[in-house]
DNA sequence: GTTTCTTTTATTGTCGACAATCTTTCTCGC
DNA sequence: GCGAGAAAGATTGTCGACAATAAAAGAAAC
């Protein structure tokens, strides 16, 4: 239901070292680049900052320049570039000021989520969240809970809440345009989950409140949730 | 400091009836296109669900397919047309379903940025801010409360709280994504603010709020008055 | 040696043409 | 007459080339 440059963008052939040739030949050459770009910027292989050279790029993914600049005026829609009329793009460049301005944002839209999900969610999807949950309690006991828990794992249990929450503008815009940037910072910044276990049980009380059918209470814990998170990365990252 | 496909698109000429040659030469011309095509979908004068030729569209505004298909894939992230590989797009056919969502979103978002107002918008803001109230007042009682006031008026407060609270981030999404959308529902459904005196009053109370530098209130009341509408208009088109 | 202006170079913006895909229409068979 | 398949038409996708603008390099003046 939703577009193809969302959430399940990550099936996708890696960013490979540069010329690949192989796109999938059903999706349009633009959207191909698009998805090969979105993962190049968030995992760092185009670094913050850079200019994006379009006959340099062009001849890196071995298309011409119409298509990739189609595929550029979209990333600029979801806010992984700037452009500046003829000048170029340029990949953005992330400030800890605006990561905190996301926090406030998913902490009023997914504290909204949370309420919607408890009134709406089905119950299986409630018992494949806590089967999630236990996978995750398993992977923080196993490495010590650092490696796979902070980094998309916990985007997992959010982006379930969301969907939850049965209301499809919200899922677009936390998995549209918000989606990628806080993937990036979190390869940018390598933004730890320095208190996994804490978070869990936070997870765990979410669910409950959920599967208790109370919005009320499932917004408020998921508010200081993501409002802790917050506060966690203000105290680390200012000085 | 906002992209120009935000708000400030008002100073635009009208989608007067085609062939307008006149354009902005320091923009792009896809970058004018786009405006054009923003005006005269959120207008009506391409009407929801209509299918966006190209060849003709490029024919009504004189350019080439290239920077149209830009513009148009510009437009497919503020989701004001839908975009099917191989087949074309499609002006966006508005729900009543989805306009109760993007209340819902708005509850929160707009919720979390009157909170946000109250600690950061400037006393200069506040009382701009009862000037605007003022003006509101007037209007309604000259014209019986119908015309001006909940047409862009309305949007004219709530934008103000937002820039208000001085994150860029929630500007964006209000601002960009959601604002086009949400005045292309009042031109479709007209939506009407049947209740302007009741409205003007709760605004008053916000911005009360936000003078007293009480967020806690601020969002409260916001969420309240944004939930009002939507219970209104769930209401009014939910037969 | 530095600054300013000019020239050169490179990049972005725009265009028209061709290829691939979808839609519609027509034809053939039952 | 009706449905399935094939051909025709139109539209989208892609490409390479040219024009306009900005950036870089070089020359002239002080």
């Amino acid at each position: 239901m939703s577009k193809q440059n969302t959430v399940e963008t990550s099936n996708i052939s890696e960013h490979s070292n540069a010329k690949q040739k192989t796109f999938n030949t059903d999706k349009t050459l633009a959207a191909n680049v698009m998805d090969l770009l979105i993962t190049a910027i968030v995992k760092g292989d185009i670094p913050p900052g850079t200019k994006i050279s379009e006959p340099e790029l062009a001849r890196t993914y071995g298309i011409s320049r119409g298509p990739l600049r189609e595929a550029i005026r979209r990333l600029e829609g979801l806010r992984l570039v700037e452009l500046k009329p003829h000048v170029g793009a340029r990949v953005v460049q992330l400030s800890v000021k605006e990561l905190i301005e996301i926090y406030r944002v998913r902490e009023a839209l997914e504290g909204m989520a949370s309420r919607l999900a408890a009134e709406h969610m089905s119950q299986e999807e409630i018992d494949d969240l806590r089967n999630l949950l236990d996978r995750h309690e398993e992977s923080i006991a196993q490495l010590d809970g650092l490696s796979y828990f902070q980094k998309e794992g916990d985007l997992d249990f959010h982006f379930r809440i969301v969907k939850g929450s049965k209301n499809e503008k919200m899922l677009e815009l936390l998995g549209g345009d918000l989606y990628h940037l806080v993937r990036m910072y979190r390869y940018q910044f390598s933004v730890s989950n320095s208190r996994p276990k804490r978070a869990l049980k936070e997870h765990r009380q979410i669910v409950d409140a959920i599967e208790s059918r109370d919005p009320e209470l499932a917004e408020i814990l998921m508010r200081r949730h993501i409002s802790a998170a917050r506060v966690n990365i203000e105290e680390k990252l200012i000085e």
